[in-house]
DNA sequence: ATTCTTGCAAAGCGTTTGCATTGTT
DNA sequence: AACAATGCAAACGCTTTGCAAGAAT
């Protein structure tokens, strides 16, 4: 599941560019940065090492609007405002969902024309599929830290959203009972996952974001 | 601006099935939908009249996480719902903003992962950019049906909402005052582009959105 | 020594376009 | 008659991949 990431000099401009940059780039883009330090570097490390990287969690991957996907160094949770002549896409510093016309607003001065709102997750079928691979599968490994189905669905829950939630908000979101959450959340706690920064109130740790991959 | 648009019988079918369909099809499964019914159709016809017709509002195309677009025949606002696993796209029933958990439930047995959210419009730059070229072209055509910058700004700004709202709101999402706003919501139902199904409350009409191209 | 990573080139995929032909108005 | 729309094939832009050479552990 983890990689063995080894930190090479591509990886470590490429990184060191992305976080400077402040304008979400594209792959591209951020190729015609790097390329200014590393002349030699190709095109195809850098998606190479932006897909990587994304997938252990180090950037973050914007599906956004159609065109070409953008990357992101920046982890906390915010959402993103797009032209929709120039393609830019910049951040959102309030909170959207609030108010549409105050954050339009405050929005650096962009005319926002419209909302897109995009759930995702698994559809009932993949959920499925899912979970009967993963009992074909549960024999070969079963260690202590190998978190359960559920407890795994309960981090999930968790990592989706910003604030603490009480365990009922969780069952709701998941497949389980009220009851059942509370004792995934108990171990989840022992294992540094999870922690209750307000009392009945959970919330993924560090950690336990790490542990989602 | 309005093309001349003819039904030939390619078009007639490519909307029939896209109608028919409840899946938000891409490009290509409608291509092999519309196979069967007209088997020397090409890949390019679909291709084009999905975008011809998605830019004369008859179809609507969704710009959704990363790869293919995907095609709606149902115009009215909703969200949708994504599997990062299989792709597929479902309609979502309920207003999602209202309660992410809830709507969760509700989403025909997702597992919601997470969701996001994204604004577009104009940037500052492009803003600028498009009142500059308007007032170059603003001494070519000057017929009384023509809409002012000011009534397209408004009118686009009630576009952008499904519920009526009043114009204070519609000031706050505009570079206009509310008193500007009101004058040229006047002159816009004069126009029929808008009207007034509750007192000093305004809403887009079909003519309106119509004329938004 | 092992195995991860690179640069290069080629292929992949979804989409768009040029062109001669066909069909609608 | 005028011109929009079609089928075909080729090109496009972004992204991924196979491979031999190179670098990090």
């Amino acid at each position: 599941m983890v990689k063995n990431l080894r930190m090479t000099h591509q990886r470590e401009i490429i990184l060191l560019e992305l976080g400077k940059s402040m304008t979400h780039p594209t792959a591209d883009e951020l190729y015609q940065l790097v390329k200014v330090l590393l002349p030699r570097i190709s095109l195809a490390t850098i998606y190479r090492n932006l897909e990587i990287m994304s997938q252990e969690g180090i950037i973050r991957k914007l599906a956004i609007s159609g065109r070409q996907k953008r990357f992101d160094a920046e982890l906390e949770q915010h959402n993103h405002i797009y032209c929709v002549e120039c393609h830019r896409v910049d951040n959102l510093l309030e909170d959207p969902v609030k108010n549409f016309f105050l954050s339009a607003k405050k929005s650096g001065g962009y005319i926002v024309s419209g909302c897109r709102i995009e759930f995702f997750g698994l559809c009932p079928q993949c959920k499925n599929k899912k979970n009967s691979r993963r009992k074909k599968m549960g024999c070969q490994k079963k260690s202590c830290d190998t978190l359960s189905e559920k407890q795994l669905e309960v981090l999930k829950a968790l990592a989706s959203v910003t604030d603490p939630c009480g365990s009922k908000d969780i069952a709701a979101s998941t497949s389980l009972e009220a009851k059942q959450v509370s004792s995934q959340i108990t171990a989840l706690k022992k294992k540094g996952f999870v922690d209750s920064p307000v009392r009945c109130k959970y919330s993924i740790t560090a950690a336990g974001k790490a542990e989602l991959k």
